[in-house]
DNA sequence: TCCCTTCTACCCCTGTGGTGGTAGGGCGGA
DNA sequence: TCCGCCCTACCACCACAGGGGTAGAAGGGA
């Protein structure tokens, strides 16, 4: 049984290569194509087919949007999306909104055919450029992660709990009664903890403890 | 001009069945097994493979410490790091050490192959799984980024601003002089901007800062 | 035209924050 | 045993932060 493919470009030239790439391919059919993303929502609707090829940048609405409504509309299509260069937000929205590739224009035909094969059998698929983009991301990240915990030089376990309460944003007070501790012993807490850190400020507290990774983003309970 | 392939792997059996299909497979040549890391990198320097699939946990030396001392040695060696399971900390660590690919074990025969033939001619390979993982954590952090400028209600330009320097630890005076402007009007603004965020503190406004995605650890000026 | 918003700037007042010093009890290493 | 570190706690002092109000200049929209 054949793979049955969309193809969706507003370039003429670009559509057509592809259509023939993919009609010259083994066990790919494809059954239509369009120009914008109105054309593309609705001929999913007529066709339903197994892969959509679909290009971001297009008239009417843009790829993303018709991916999105796609998928709202019928989930079970495959939408490898295509771009002529890359563009790390697009990979982000397209990634949430359920698209299964990601490939690059400029990728050879084989490699492309290659790709339509492995989203039809609901494997995820993306480029190896943008793959590397990812790991760089996420390489990043991590490095920031596991800088945490490690440094925050000579700091005892009670200081560096009153640094992760410092970077909520609390008061002393609030510290003092969070640790079930006087007032006065959270100033003097404090006070060492901002002279081993060299700190001036308990806005400057709460700064090194995002950096240091104590407090990460996301996981603080905001509103006071 | 058949791929050479290094096996290393502490495991006798899944050794000698990647040694197997490998040499059922036109065009890849397994050159030799280690069942360590000390003796990876030992063959690696008698045989001059092209392709190394590594296990990560072994005796002796791990496989990304192996790995590590490879790419070192014989920089073009295209090391693919296999695993059981997924587990994210050894594809950071792989990957910027260099390994060119990271896949897991339970892939099927034909895709094993493939992936040699892949990193053979230069190119980044990564499990589908294992991509999916990358691409979730680029898009957490992505959606971090993206809240940023879009949410922090009804703040002016100005008062972005502000929140953004308030967010790097600066006094008023500090944020008076980066911004040329006197500190009463310093005072001005981040007494507004503290009022429409609901917030009594300025430690409090640094953890809006970083909440809000306007400051982002590991891109601020420490120190001070 | 007038109004609203924004950015600029100042005064006054209260309070928390930041820094100095001092000190006792507990605990572990030399 | 004694020394040193850690946690606890207090006092005194002053600067900066935070909240109140007021106000003029500039620019955009009704």
């Amino acid at each position: 049984m054949a793979v049955r493919v969309l193809v969706v470009d507003d370039q003429y030239l670009v559509r057509h290569a592809l259509m023939a790439l993919l009609n010259a391919a083994p066990g790919i059919d494809p059954v239509g194509e369009a120009s914008d993303g109105e054309q593309a929502v609705a001929l999913v609707a007529d066709l339903a087919p197994d892969v959509v090829l679909m290009d971001i940048k297009m008239p009417v609405m843009d790829g993303l949007s018709a991916t999105r409504r796609i998928l709202a509309m019928r989930p079970e299509t495959q939408v490898v999306v295509l771009t002529t260069f890359d563009i790390p937000e697009y990979v982000y929205t397209a990634l949430t909104d359920g698209a299964a590739g990601f490939i690059m224009k400029d990728t050879p035909p084989d490699r492309i055919i290659a790709a339509v094969r492995t989203v039809a059998i609901g494997e995820m698929l993306i480029s190896p450029a943008i793959t590397l983009r990812l790991v760089q991301t996420y390489a990043q990240r991590h490095r920031v992660e596991l800088q945490a915990n490690t440094r925050l030089p000579d700091l005892t376990p009670r200081e560096t709990e009153i640094l992760r309460l410092l970077g909520t944003g609390s008061t002393n007070e609030e510290i003092a009664n969070q640790l079930a501790i006087s007032e006065a012993t959270v100033k003097t807490h404090v006070k060492h903890t901002m002279r081993k850190l060299n700190l001036t400020t308990r806005a400057q507290a709460v700064v090194a403890a995002y950096e240091s990774g104590l407090v990460i983003p996301g996981s603080a309970a905001h509103g006071g």
